[in-house]
DNA sequence: GTGCAACTTTACACACACTGCAACTTTGCA
DNA sequence: TGCAAAGTTGCAGTGTGTGTAAAGTTGCAC
């Protein structure tokens, strides 16, 4: 929590290289997959394209697919997800819900545009996109634990849920507006996308 | 659909070989990953445990990953299918729908045993749930496919949803069913699960 | 600016997953 | 019994991903 947005603190010569290079790593990535498909494309070549070699490629990323989605450790120790679990910012349990996953679409770790051609590659390729909900996945036991400090926080109001639900609803909640999202090709604002998925789902479950 | 529920209508010999071996390699994985580990077997120490060559044990899965989870072509052409594409069993949205996850559930096309190990082992490797995530993925087509034939057949009382949120919401379900009937223990019927579950998630959304 | 410690890149060797292909064996059936 | 279809196997090859050790960069103190 301590310097959650401190935007340009003199970043030393080092981590500005390492940046700009998992950057060009990913452009690379998207440029030939967008070209001649994910499995027509090695690492080798991506590398090529990147200049860099390819030991360096997999110190950058876990695999292939990494690269095409940007992965990277998802910051889920920010102002949002503090004031969330500390029972903020409304105390109402569905509209912070709302508000958490929108600022996760908001803060994403890369830039829109390359989350953008990210998706794009994805939606052709089911392993991909698999791959992106496994990566979700993986932090789900950070949100339980998230859930659960709020739930003890204000033991009233959200008690009867397991953490275990309202994580994976909250995981279900950010696929499905993100996907939403890039279905509206790339417009309008989080917040109503995640508004319409949770009125529609609503209504299938109380109809 | 002509064939649904023939159970044994005398299987040919190949056909009957094929099974057992399928499980038998199914099995022989579970033996060695649990006590070792899935990064420390190796596709050719399943098939010396199995006794089959290792280039067999590919044509009867695309993956390592896929025998652990005993993945297998999933039925989507069975009667409890066709009744709710058909506007059935009750012609309500929500409880066809339970109906239907139900019958996924109940109708797995390996045992509970297996599938209980498969989750067993899936827990303890993301890469598995990755690989399921994907598998199941795949089939959402289909799904979103016999949504929109059950859309077409009673549009007055479905039209308001998207295929797609329907059919995401479909795969939730199942998902989320699971893994709470493997919270459980395995025990219990997958309709109790449901219901829990639906009742959570619609307390969340309307509180 | 010199020099040393910490960090990165790189080349090389290697284990393993997975595929295409061409024999070879087994099963279904007339 | 014999032939066609289906299944198995060995083999060679491509590509991903990892360990390791040497060589190059950067940060920092003096």
């Amino acid at each position: 929590m301590q310097n959650s947005v401190v935007d340009e603190p003199a970043l030393g010569l080092r981590e500005r290289k390492k940046r700009a290079r998992r950057e060009a790593l990913i452009d690379a990535t998207h440029r030939l997959v967008a070209e001649h498909g994910l499995d027509a494309v090695t690492v080798e070549a991506i590398c090529e394209e990147a200049g860099v070699s390819a030991r360096t490629f997999f110190n950058y990323f876990e695999t292939k697919d990494d690269a095409v989605l940007g992965h990277t450790p998802w910051p889920l120790d920010t102002a949002a997800t503090e004031e969330f679990a500390t029972g903020g910012p409304t105390g109402h349990l569905l509209a912070d819900l709302q508000t958490l996953v929108s600022s996760f679409l908001t803060d994403a770790p890369i830039g829109p545009q390359r989350v953008a051609r990210a998706l794009e590659l994805a939606a052709k390729e089911p392993r991909l996109l698999a791959r992106h909900l496994a990566w979700m996945e993986q932090h789900k036991g950070q949100l339980s634990a998230l859930i659960e400090r709020r739930i003890q926080h204000s033991p009233a109001a959200d008690a009867p849920y397991s953490s275990e639900i309202v994580g994976a609803t909250l995981l279900f909640l950010t696929h499905a507006t993100f996907m939403r999202w890039d279905a509206a090709g790339g417009t309008g604002s989080a917040d109503e996308h995640i508004a319409a998925v949770v009125a529609d789902l609503r209504s299938i479950l109380t109809d």
